[in-house]
DNA sequence: CCGTATCCCCGGAGATACTG
DNA sequence: CAGTATCTCCGGGGATACGG
């Protein structure tokens, strides 16, 4: 994709797409079992691993950092030993449940309806 | 989740997570853009690919195969000369605007947060 | 105009091993 | 316990060419 006319000049541009920005965060497997994983409260990492079922400790990390980074979740290291941290919400990630519980709400009241689409859509499909 | 040996359940499994089965799709880029594309009413394939800057025809070709086997947008086929086929949401894909449109408002609301969250993260993170 | 088939590359993500 | 560093493999998706 060259970016040879494209005039639109916003630098914190995200590709002229500021929905992707987040639908990008949001659409991340990871990030969203992370968030929900979260959002009953503060959780070590080793217990937000457990809670999520097939993550490896460098995808946990690593989306970690994102969410932090964006500041969705807080981090904080008690300097015990053996080190612990936990991970919290923020009041800015506390805001985004709501918009994804709307999205899971959808998602349970019409998985059905689609499961039974795509049964029906494979089947004259042979 | 403790389903001690979970002998790799079915394929349309969700992995027990009903939630990413949709948003594996909303979560898909050229997803969204596609069903926001059709949000307005009815397109043909080439107008649409137009209107969504950078996707290629396979890419748009498979997105609206699967976006129609979720019954989420149906495909109408005029058998004119040259081809020509319609994509319109159904009912079904109208229902999901409204909760994308409550992530895009939180993406809107948040979008300037977040981008100076990150600029703070990666300035003191050198 | 619409769609499929091929080739090919790049990056995401698992496994593993190692440090503070 | 929490995190980083490699290595490697696999498949998504772009480019391209062709068929209906």
């Amino acid at each position: 994709m060259s970016q040879a006319d494209a005039p639109e000049t916003r630098s914190d541009d995200t590709s002229g797409c500021p929905l992707r920005d987040i639908l990008d965060r949001v659409g991340d497997k990871w990030s969203v079992l992370a968030i929900v994983g979260l959002k009953d409260g503060r959780m070590r990492f080793s217990d937000l691993r457990r809670s999520i079922e097939g993550i490896s400790q460098r995808m946990l990390t690593q989306t970690l950092r994102q969410l932090e980074r964006d500041g969705l979740i807080t981090r904080t290291v008690y300097p015990s030993v053996p080190a612990r941290v936990e991970y919290e919400l923020t009041a800015l990630g506390v805001t985004l449940i709501e918009p994804l519980t709307a999205l899971a709400r959808w998602s349970e009241n019409n998985r059905r309806a689609i499961l039974a689409n795509r049964a029906a859509y494979d089947s004259r499909e042979i």
